[in-house]
DNA sequence: GCCGTTTTCGGCCCGACTGTTTTCAGTCG
């Protein structure tokens, strides 16, 4: 069983619990379990045996770790089955209704018997919810309505998407005079790879409290809004018209930054500050950093005097997952992370020879207008036919064209002839070795092995990854990122034989489908194997990528010294696998 | 259910918005 799933088994048990109206701190303990596991980068299945290693994770305790034995050997666990005999499990898709929580889905339960989404479309069209406490027409209209969106769209948007959509609003936002800034929080500036909806900071002089209420006005009536759903004092939510919520607020530039930390999150990251706070006797919320005593506002204005004011660093927000970096804050040890500026090269690229859009002059030369000072071709080989690759022959002619070009930019950037080789169904690679010899930079990639069995396809990659030739794993996952992880082989072992061999494992920042996640790359690194980000550009524009991978590898609390791309092309160079 | 710079017991984060509540419960982030 993997984390994920153990994770969601017991955050499901936090759910049944509070519908059984049972003790919040008792529902806590398994929602912070829950966080913990899917923190961990190692599969907790394989520790089942040794109970210690789980006790050692903060948040798992005697009772906790039992609970995850019994998952990972028997599928459940008895508090589990206890709750389900007792409830349904449908119940728990009704808690994703919105304004639906824990007491309502409780108590239409015993007053009606419902308990799944379409019984409760049934009652709310019936009339019968009418009859219940706390309910009057506008509870119903809410609850169909939201129905009828759960069915439209589930789950979460790419932080690509969502980014667009960000800037779009933003610059309606800006349109009013009196605006400052307007900056994404939530999971969308923490780098998250996902976002389930938009969170939305507004500052200015126009957003002071005597004359707040204007902007309120502006931003509610934007025509861009499929669907308002609150207007405040200071806040207004509304739906886009593809169900992305966006959660827009006004505050006053005296606690933009308390504002900006509250809102960042993450939830948990909060709920550790919020008690380091009050044990030095202050108090944290949105508004400020006060003194419990007298209320005194000890700092408000920026992050910055927040997080020193409570004895911290400055806390990077794509760190903000309560997964060891307050400690480190503390003990002034946070990893100097990563920046797009740190980026001197892109090791994986295409051009007209096989599926690119243009050519390797053109590709070097837009790589040196971003400042690189590498760049490697790295086209198809023939067995992905559909995009034009290249048989041994072609691979020759065009190693000497990018040496060519190599010459007539020497001095402002190299250009290093590499090729992105197919891995075969049995583990070979797709060229002669006397063919990869001559290259600089050979990205093995496993496209056309999907499908497998796992441990096939373990042995292929690992058998591939064994040619002395090959020096980079490219694109190692063929996870889909809306639907968590989805391995098709051991990764773990793949990596940790990458690690031996020197040979780099690539983040891929140009497709968000075929890269590694935050948690892989953190494994990767404890694994102690080179990383490189490129951006599989197959035409100058799609060097914009870069910032999206940046961002993970930020969040895998990577260094500049982690990531080759930071080198210069000689240690790049240095840094490869030895040839045979 | 977890955890310990007072503690192995007694704590455990904070505030806004909504609806129908005439003083607050539930939901949400």
């Amino acid at each position: 069983m993997e984390n994920v799933t153990i994770a969601r088994l017991l955050d499901e048990t936090a759910d049944l619990l509070e519908i059984d109206a049972a003790d919040p701190f008792r529902i806590r303990s398994y929602r912070r379990a829950a966080e913990a596991v899917e923190q961990q980068t190692t599969q907790l299945a394989t520790l089942v045996d040794e109970p210690k290693q789980l006790l050692a994770i903060a948040g798992i305790g005697k009772s906790m770790a039992s609970n995850i034995v019994d998952l990972v050997k028997s599928g459940s666990m008895p508090l589990r089955e206890e709750l389900l005999a007792k409830y349904r499990s449908t119940m728990l898709e009704l808690l994703k209704l919105p304004g639906m929580g824990p007491k309502t889905v409780a108590l239409i339960w015993s007053a009606l018997g419902v308990a799944d989404i379409d019984s409760l479309e049934t009652a709310a069209k019936e009339g019968k919810l009418n009859d219940l406490p706390r309910f009057g027409q506008k509870q119903v209209d809410k609850i169909l309505k939201g129905i009828e969106d759960f069915r439209k769209n589930t789950g979460r948007y790419r932080i690509d998407d969502a980014t667009a959509t960000a800037e779009r609003i933003a610059a309606l936002i800006r349109e009013f005079p009196g605006i400052d800034t307007v900056t994404p929080a939530g999971s969308l500036r923490r780098g998250r790879e996902t976002v389930g909806d938009l969170d939305l900071l507004v500052t200015g002089p126009a957003c002071e409290p005597d004359c707040v209420a204007a902007v309120v006005d502006h931003v509610a009536a934007l025509p861009l809004i499929a669907n308002l759903i609150a207007k405040g004092q200071n806040k207004v939510s509304f739906n886009m018209r593809n169900g992305l919520q966006v959660d827009v607020r006004m505050l006053p530039k005296s606690s933009y930054g308390a504002a900006l930390q509250y809102f960042t999150g993450s939830k948990m990251h909060n709920v550790a500050l919020r008690q380091r706070a009050i044990k030095m006797g202050y108090t944290l919320s949105e508004y400020a950093l006060a003194r419990m005593d007298d209320s005194s506002i000890v700092a408000s204005a920026t992050e910055q005097e927040i997080y020193n004011a409570l004895g911290l660093d400055y806390i990077p927000p794509e760190l903000r997952e309560n997964n060891g970096e307050i400690e480190a804050a503390q003990a002034h040890t946070l990893p100097r992370l990563i920046e797009l500026a740190d980026i001197r090269g892109d090791v994986h690229s295409h051009t007209i020879a096989s599926d690119g859009r243009q050519t390797i002059r053109e590709m070097a030369e837009g790589a040196l207008a971003k400042g690189y000072k590498f760049l490697a071709i790295t086209d198809h080989t023939k067995n992905l036919a559909m995009t034009n690759g290249l048989d041994d022959a072609r691979a020759l002619e065009h190693i000497a064209a990018i040496r060519e070009v190599d010459r007539e930019l020497e001095g402002r950037i190299r250009v290093f002839a590499g090729i992105e080789v197919d891995i075969l169904g049995d583990g070979a690679l797709d060229l002669e070795d006397s063919t990869l010899a001559q290259m600089d930079v050979v990205i093995g990639s496993v496209h056309t092995l999907f499908n497998q069995p796992y441990e096939e396809m373990t042995a292929r990659i690992l058998r591939a990854v064994e040619n002395p030739y090959l020096r980079i794993l490219g694109h190692p996952t063929g996870r889909k990122v809306m639907a968590r992880e989805a391995y098709t082989f051991d990764l773990e072992r793949v990596l940790r034989r990458c690690a031996e061999l020197g040979v780099m494992v690539e983040h891929n920042a140009g497709m968000p489908r075929l890269d590694l996640s935050d948690r892989n790359l953190r494994l990767a690194k404890e694994l102690g194997c080179r990383i490189s980000v490129n951006t599989d550009a197959h035409a100058v524009s799609d060097f914009e990528q870069m910032p999206f991978g940046i961002t993970q590898l930020r969040r895998a609390w990577l260094t500049p010294a982690d990531v080759i791309n930071t080198y210069s092309p000689e240690e790049f160079l240095a840094a490869l696998r030895p040839r045979p």
